[in-house]
RNA sequence: GGAUCGGUAGUUCAGUUGGUUAGAAUGCCGCCCUGUCACGGCGGAGGUCGCGGGUUCGAGUCCCGUCCGGUCCGCCA
């Protein structure tokens, strides 16, 4: 027997019981005579006492950093006590013990505030992994799976695997694509996500079907976003919107309270995605902290509902606001003392080309209850008063504003108030604030293409009211200036996101599940009937044969993880990610192959 | 495809206006130490300043190119 017992549990209890441990050095502290080591395993640290007796045999056989020991000997009370470690009362007084393996000097050190950089640290992730801190963030994973799985099981879902060797459909994400040796010249592409699949489980039966599941998209990456990623992927049949938001709202309150310990009893509060955008300016908005957009200026198709209060700002020569498509203000609490400093780094700060704002207009709302503005020169008190009251600015607070092109601004207003809501400290990462963001356009304009682009997937239902819309428009559009005008542009999706403190952590529609409105559906997005024979052929195949109604939703499973560990990288996550640019840099890959392996496949290189 | 920051000892970093032999901490090695747990004390080894080119009397420092890494934009139904 290696062991008797692990690295963790020896406690008071356990005096002068003799013992076995077995584990990795942390470190050795020598005094003289006597050796303390601390003897490390994935239940935490003992002390080993190695007293006078052993040194001849340590001096023949020296210890050092993360060699692997076997340790034997007496469970003993401590004469000095660590109660910061869980078995700091006590420690094993060694009678013998064997090296099992050394180690050569790690590159950094296996502690938790390592010495080892991003790079080091992965491409000895095998080291990295025994990190205390890295430990946590597996287990947390863990257990959120668990806790899924549980939920899930206890609620009739069925786990039901998927294929990895699929088709490759372009529409969406970029595949990435696996050679067949035995079908020369043609490829497998990886799922994007078992989309089709769990579609036709629904045909089939299967009514509560789950899976958690890899998927693979060939994009460029970020922190949050790796080539292959993990999603908790669901479907039901028989459902509407509002049972599918129901049991997952289930799902996530039962993660919170496994994995945090946190009762979330309170309504998921629900809003519509034109709302967002129009209060937060994104479709993802984190409502932990407040600092609403005051749409001042905006283009009216955008938001056909909303008040234009443009004369506020209006019957001034002050060009910038004048010839911006959108204008937006944000009240940002208790900085009216922003120095000119902070507020010249704030402009840089909009002016970035990633924000790409040319400027940003501040106007500060005093103590004393006046006004004082980059703008002066174009607004007296009273409108800067007028302007300060529609932004819902108190006395004390600074209020921001951005102006240009309706997309970009917007994002920029965003981008602004998550920044100052970061600056200001409102986005506690031990916060949790859930949001659902609904009725989502079902159409996009995409201008590079001249088409439309469906905004979640081909296979989403549009609104139970639109559906009459979709079915008895001709969808096929010859003029660009066509599609703003198309009734298809105000179809809403029947599809719903759930947002976590500022992130998108899962999202999902009902379905279409008709023949006849898939085929009008793709015929939108610009395939003739040939083409959806030749991608779809299966899947309308199978609506034929009694498909029932249905939907479905998927969690970003990594995400999910690294928020509720309150991280911003995803990787620190995943025992094994990918860098930047999509290599493991551990093993290496991607690689070249061999040629035999290119004469296998009849395939045959060619760089441009 | 684009922007931006970084690459100096095993590791994390500092390095002034371009100027003598490139430093610190930590890790590593040796010696001392019987209650440490970030042990302590003394001593020592350790550098192709990512790579290539250029400017200069002289380059870690300036310029050009390139490779690698981080972050972001585009992209990611």
């Amino acid at each position: 027997m290696f062991r008797t017992n692990t690295c963790g549990e020896l406690k008071m209890a356990d005096v002068n019981k003799t013992v076995t441990l077995a584990g990795w050095v942390q470190t050795v502290r020598k005094f003289g005579s006597i050796t303390f080591v601390d003897l490390r395993d994935r239940y935490g640290i003992t002390q080993l006492l190695f007293n006078e007796s052993l040194n001849a045999q340590l001096e023949a056989n020296p210890l050092g950093r993360e060699f692997v020991l076997q340790a034997n000997g007496k469970v003993t009370e401590r004469s000095s006590k660590n109660l910061n470690i869980l078995t700091g009362e006590i420690e094993l007084s060694v009678e013998s013990f064997t090296i099992l393996n050394k180690s050569i000097t790690p590159p950094f050190t296996i502690q938790d505030d390592t010495d080892g950089g991003d790079e080091l640290r992965m491409k000895y992730r095998f080291l990295d992994l025994r990190r205390n801190a890295v430990k946590k963030n597996l287990e947390l994973r863990y257990t959120v799976g668990r806790s899924t799985r549980n939920y899930l099981h206890e609620n009739n879902f069925m786990d039901i695997e998927t294929p990895f060797l699929i088709k490759s459909t372009p529409e969406g994400a970029r595949d990435f694509v696996v050679p067949s040796r035995m079908n020369a010249g043609q490829f497998y592409a990886l799922p994007q996500s078992p989309q089709t699949f769990k579609q036709l489980l629904m045909v089939s039966g299967y009514d509560r079907y789950y899976q958690i599941v890899k998927c693979f998209r060939d994009e460029d990456l970020r922190a949050d976003r790796q080539p292959e990623f993990t999603q908790i992927d669901c479907e039901m049949c028989f459902v509407e919107h509002e049972d599918i938001l129901q049991t997952f709202e289930g799902l996530v309150r039962r993660i919170f309270k496994d994995v945090k310990n946190i009762d979330y009893t309170e309504t998921i509060e629900r809003m519509t995605w034109m709302n967002a955008m129009w209060t937060y300016g994104n479709d993802k908005p984190d409502i932990r902290f407040d600092m609403k957009l005051c749409n001042l200026k905006f283009p009216s198709h955008t938001f056909p509902d909303s008040k234009d209060i443009s004369t506020l700002i209006g019957g001034v020569d002050f060009k910038v606001f004048e010839e911006a498509e959108t204008v937006v203000a944000i009240a940002v609490p208790g900085c009216s003392e922003y120095t000119r400093k902070q507020t010249d780094e704030l402009t840089e700060w909009v002016k970035r080309p990633q924000i790409g704002m040319k400027g940003l207009v501040f106007i500060k709302c005093n103590a004393d209850g006046t006004y004082k503005s980059s703008v002066d020169k174009f607004y007296d008190a009273d409108k800067l008063k007028a302007i300060a009251e529609a932004s819902n600015a108190k006395a004390g607070d600074l209020i921001l504003i951005v102006a240009g092109a309706e997309e970009r601004t917007r994002k920029a207003a965003s981008d602004l108030r998550m920044f100052m809501g970061t600056t200001l400290g409102l986005r506690k990462a031990e916060d949790f604030k859930l949001l659902w963001v609904l009725d989502f356009p079902l159409f996009e304009y995409d201008e590079e293409g001249n088409r439309w682009v469906a905004r979640h997937h081909p296979f989403t239902s549009p609104k139970p009211s639109d559906i009459a819309t979709m079915i008895n428009n001709n969808p096929v559009i010859e003029n660009a200036a066509e599609y703003l005008k198309h009734p298809y542009a105000n179809i809403k999706a029947n599809a719903y996101d759930m947002v976590l403190n500022g992130n998108e952590i899962g999202g999902g529609s009902i379905r279409i599940f008709q023949r006849e409105l898939q085929e009008k559906m793709f015929a939108a997005l610009g395939m003739d009937a040939a083409e959806q024979q030749h991608k779809f052929g299966f899947l309308l195949g199978a609506f034929e044969y009694g498909a029932p109604p249905h939907g479905g939703i998927a969690f970003g499973f990594d995400r999910l993880c690294s928020i509720l560990g309150g991280s911003e990288s995803i990787r620190d996550f995943i025992a094994f990610p990918k860098n930047n640019s999509g290599r493991d840099i551990m093993i290496d890959a991607p690689s070249t192959i061999d040629d035999k392996q290119f004469e296998e496949l009849q395939i045959k290189l060619d760089l441009k």
